[in-house]
DNA sequence: CAGTGGTCTAGACCACGTA
DNA sequence: ACGTGGTCTAGACCACTGT
């Protein structure tokens, strides 16, 4: 099986994105037991130039699969059995409990449209008077409810899709996406602990005061320019939101 | 001013570095303002070859900083005032408190070296029988206790730096780096929020049951190797993280 | 059609670590 | 001395977008 993995020249897929899909493959099978994989073997072996085989490593070290120590060469990454990154796939929380066997489903209602609360007019950097589609969404595991979120999404006045249309799309972004083709590129999240208002415990049906994870986010375009500002208040011990820094 | 900034062959400083300055330094300068970019312009303008230029780009995307379209160009990335990314910049409360003026202080205690509880030797991947520095440390703003942190650190067996080393190290990481040239490249967090148990609610000046956010937190090397394990836990409303993710 | 970024080649010199 | 990854050059062809 080794030797069976060569690039396709002729299959339009960049040659340094075949390289890097078997470079990844066998790092997977193999774990750490792949030795050294220096940049003239590898350019022997699948006969492409040093710049295209620099370019597949480089995407490696990006996700964490390798990493390159000068004059010693290009090694694989200890073995991190690969987690799903859980909720910050924003929006997949439904699809991540789903594969839980958690049974989830989600209730999305309070939809309209309507001038914001200045704190997310700011975040949002709208215009005076600007609308925003707004609702409200909780997610239910097992028939508990475990998360409430309000969303604010920046989109044409028009914009006004049905409770079921938003429900169906899993997440606002793929709605938002499907009908306008604006794609979500960065997200800025902050989150902290706090006691549950009254009209939070009454929608996770736990009591006033009890903890729970809040979390804000603004989601942007390529271009810089915010659409979504979500808050998320979720049950506290239940949901575990996971992500990876550098440094 | 504009045309004042340009390369220094003989500087030893890598071309594409001192382009990606200039350019960074121009966008954050001039705003959105500053128009597109061909790679065309900047080849003829810094009178380097394409691929330079490219790699420079390239920088800017993966700090966020410009956008690039195909067949259009390169663009900068709407304005985001630049946020210090808090807490997650591990270990660096305490430097952020300062600059907000809030007279930080921290307390480290408990300073030993043991086998530490089976989720921590898991999640650091230890041997049987293998021990590791453990600490605790508070962290106070203005007399008020905000962050407890329990913290596993893999370090050769004759490792037991003093309580006072360790506050003055500002972080473990640093200490640990100091002291065994050991750097941390990659970080994996789960957090949620949590009832503070007795021993929490002591060390935070709260109720028992009073509402905090939990961050475990898992530090390793570029090798992937497991070094730091860490759990916090933070006063409600009060600390905030904040993070960045793509997607 | 002209201009853009995406991909690819075939060279070159260098700093650095290991043997 | 040798091999490594880091940097750099000067070309080439392509797909796509806007005119």
């Amino acid at each position: 099986m080794t030797e069976a993995s060569q690039i396709d020249r002729r299959s339009g897929v960049p040659l340094y994105l075949q390289i890097k899909q078997i470079l990844a493959t066998e790092i997977e099978a193999e774990g750490a037991g792949a030795g050294a994989m220096t940049e003239q073997t590898l350019t022997e072996r699948f006969h492409v130039s040093r710049a295209t085989v620099r370019q597949a490593l480089h995407e490696l070290v990006q996700d964490g699969l390798v990493y390159r120590e000068r004059s010693k060469g290009t090694f694989p990454v200890q073995r991190m059995d690969f987690e799903r990154p859980a909720t910050l796939q924003v929006g997949g929380l439904v699809g991540y409990l789903a594969d839980l066997g958690m049974n989830p489903s989600s209730e999305v209602s309070d939809v309209h449209r309507a001038v914001p609360p200045r704190e997310v007019a700011d975040g949002l950097g709208l215009e005076a008077e600007e609308t925003v589609l707004i609702f409200t969404r909780r997610i239910f595991a097992n028939g508990q409810p475990l998360s409430l979120a309000r969303v604010y999404l920046r989109s044409p006045s028009d914009f006004l899709p049905t409770p079921t249309e938003l429900e169906s799309a899993g997440s606002a972004i793929e709605l938002l996406e499907r009908a306008h083709g604006v794609r979500v590129a960065r997200s800025e999240h902050r989150v902290w602990a706090s006691a549950a208002s009254a009209q939070e415990a009454s929608a996770l049906a736990i009591a006033e005061g009890d903890p729970v994870l809040v979390l804000e986010t603004v989601m942007r375009t390529r271009e810089g320019r915010p659409v979504i500002w979500r808050r998320l208040a979720d049950h506290a011990d239940t949901i575990k939101h996971t992500f990876i820094s550098d440094i």
